[in-house]
DNA sequence: GGCTTGTATAAAGATTTTGTAAAGAAACTT
DNA sequence: AAGTTTCTTTACAAAATCTTTATACAAGCC
């Protein structure tokens, strides 16, 4: 077994249905989602090895997922879209993505140009367990630790943990975080924001009342060190 | 200047001469074979940090030359080939090619096929970081530190530096500062300059009733230096 | 000097933003 | 269907930030 992780994003169920088969037979672990708001919710909670990315979704366009995505996420995408001009895959490539396939492809090309990239990411030997100070974060797993000891995190938690230490040091604004996690027509909710941070803080922190790990940029957002 | 060097190997010297002003346009440094054998010792004397591959070598198979080159050279590899069966496109990616694109292939495509692979074999992530002696200034963290030591600004506090900081050397007006921090109906609002303009300079100046970075150009505006 | 104009700083007051608890709603479990 | 967990919403307290006021200083000018 690879256990190597995929995950297709397409709106079409027979691509869907094909990629998995295709990849399945060839020994990866696949997981799908058929528009944006899934396949980034899916990301971020369960990250893949690497993302087959179709740029036509019914609901945001492929190169504003593509960037979104790149904002945390470092591993290999591929790009399969029905567009072959060039302008489409220049942007694609220069937005983060490994590779850009053209449909209908072949079979063979994409397991190769798959193994390529893969083979390229992994020579960097990424741990994927992140550690700050006494916090752990395994994401392959999804499992956070303080000073060894096992935290419950809720689905919304884990999201909002996630986001916070793949962009440590960064001030990711209320807008930003609560259009991630909630989608777009959530941006004004920052009461939300506030209770789940309280959470976490009270979860993770030493002294949830003074806070060394979640810090409040009034005003603005939240940063993580 | 890029300081990027680039091998291209190719027999055909049209197409070395057309990839190298294309590359040498866009900042690259190139350097040429025009042969497998010249490839390989050119390579090995003095490695560049992406080779451009053509697979129709007169004096050896290019997925042999492919072959070779891989046994010690990591960096990226790009074929470029006028074969577009599978079967080669498969072959070359499994012997370690970064990626494959069939003759003839779009200029813009190259190159951002070669940003792509030059991106993900590098990876340095540097955020810009402005530096003002003892002052950084980190726009993507949103961070500002005097002599290592984080400063911790306002929201508004933070806006103004970024103002004077973006424009160092040149003066701002009141009028334009007002209008771009607090917004046109604040022109005459100058009380609120000074008292920021006083607060970061208590936060940011070593002497802040002598202040070196912070100018006051009387009558006028701000200055940065 | 006395006057005016422009600037600097501290501190009080007003406002906005953030933190916390807790209740109600919704979604899952068993 | 009852119980549990998680999410959403409300209300209020606490903290941080912004605005305003008061006062002082400095430079230029009559």
């Amino acid at each position: 077994m690879n256990s190597v992780e995929i995950l297709i994003v397409d709106d079409e169920v027979q691509i869907r249905k094909m990629l998995t088969i295709t990849l399945q037979s060839n020994d990866y672990k696949v997981s799908e989602a058929s528009n944006a708001k899934e396949a980034i919710i899916r990301a971020a909670n369960h990250p893949p090895e690497l993302i087959l990315l179709d740029l036509g979704l019914p609901d945001e366009n492929g190169h504003i997922v593509l960037q979104k995505l790149r904002e945390w996420y470092t591993k290999p995408i591929i790009i399969l879209s029905a567009h072959s001009s060039e302008e489409d895959i220049v942007k694609a490539l220069d937005n983060g993505a490994n590779d850009y396939l053209v449909k209908p492809f072949r079979t063979g090309e994409l397991l190769a140009r798959i193994r390529s990239v893969l083979r390229s990411s992994s020579q960097e030997d990424e741990n994927p367990i992140l550690i700050f100070g006494d916090l752990t974060i395994d994401l392959a797993s999804r499992v956070v630790r303080k000073k060894e000891e096992i935290v419950k995190l809720t689905s919304t938690e884990y999201t909002l943990f996630c986001l916070l230490c793949k962009n440590e040091g960064k001030v990711l604004t209320h807008h930003y975080l609560l259009k991630q996690i909630w989608g777009p027509s959530y941006i004004n909710e920052s009461q939300y924001l506030r209770v789940f941070i309280a959470q976490l803080r009270k979860k993770l922190e030493d002294d949830p009342n003074h806070p060394t790990h979640i810090i409040t940029e009034s005003g603005v957002g939240y940063r993580f060190i």
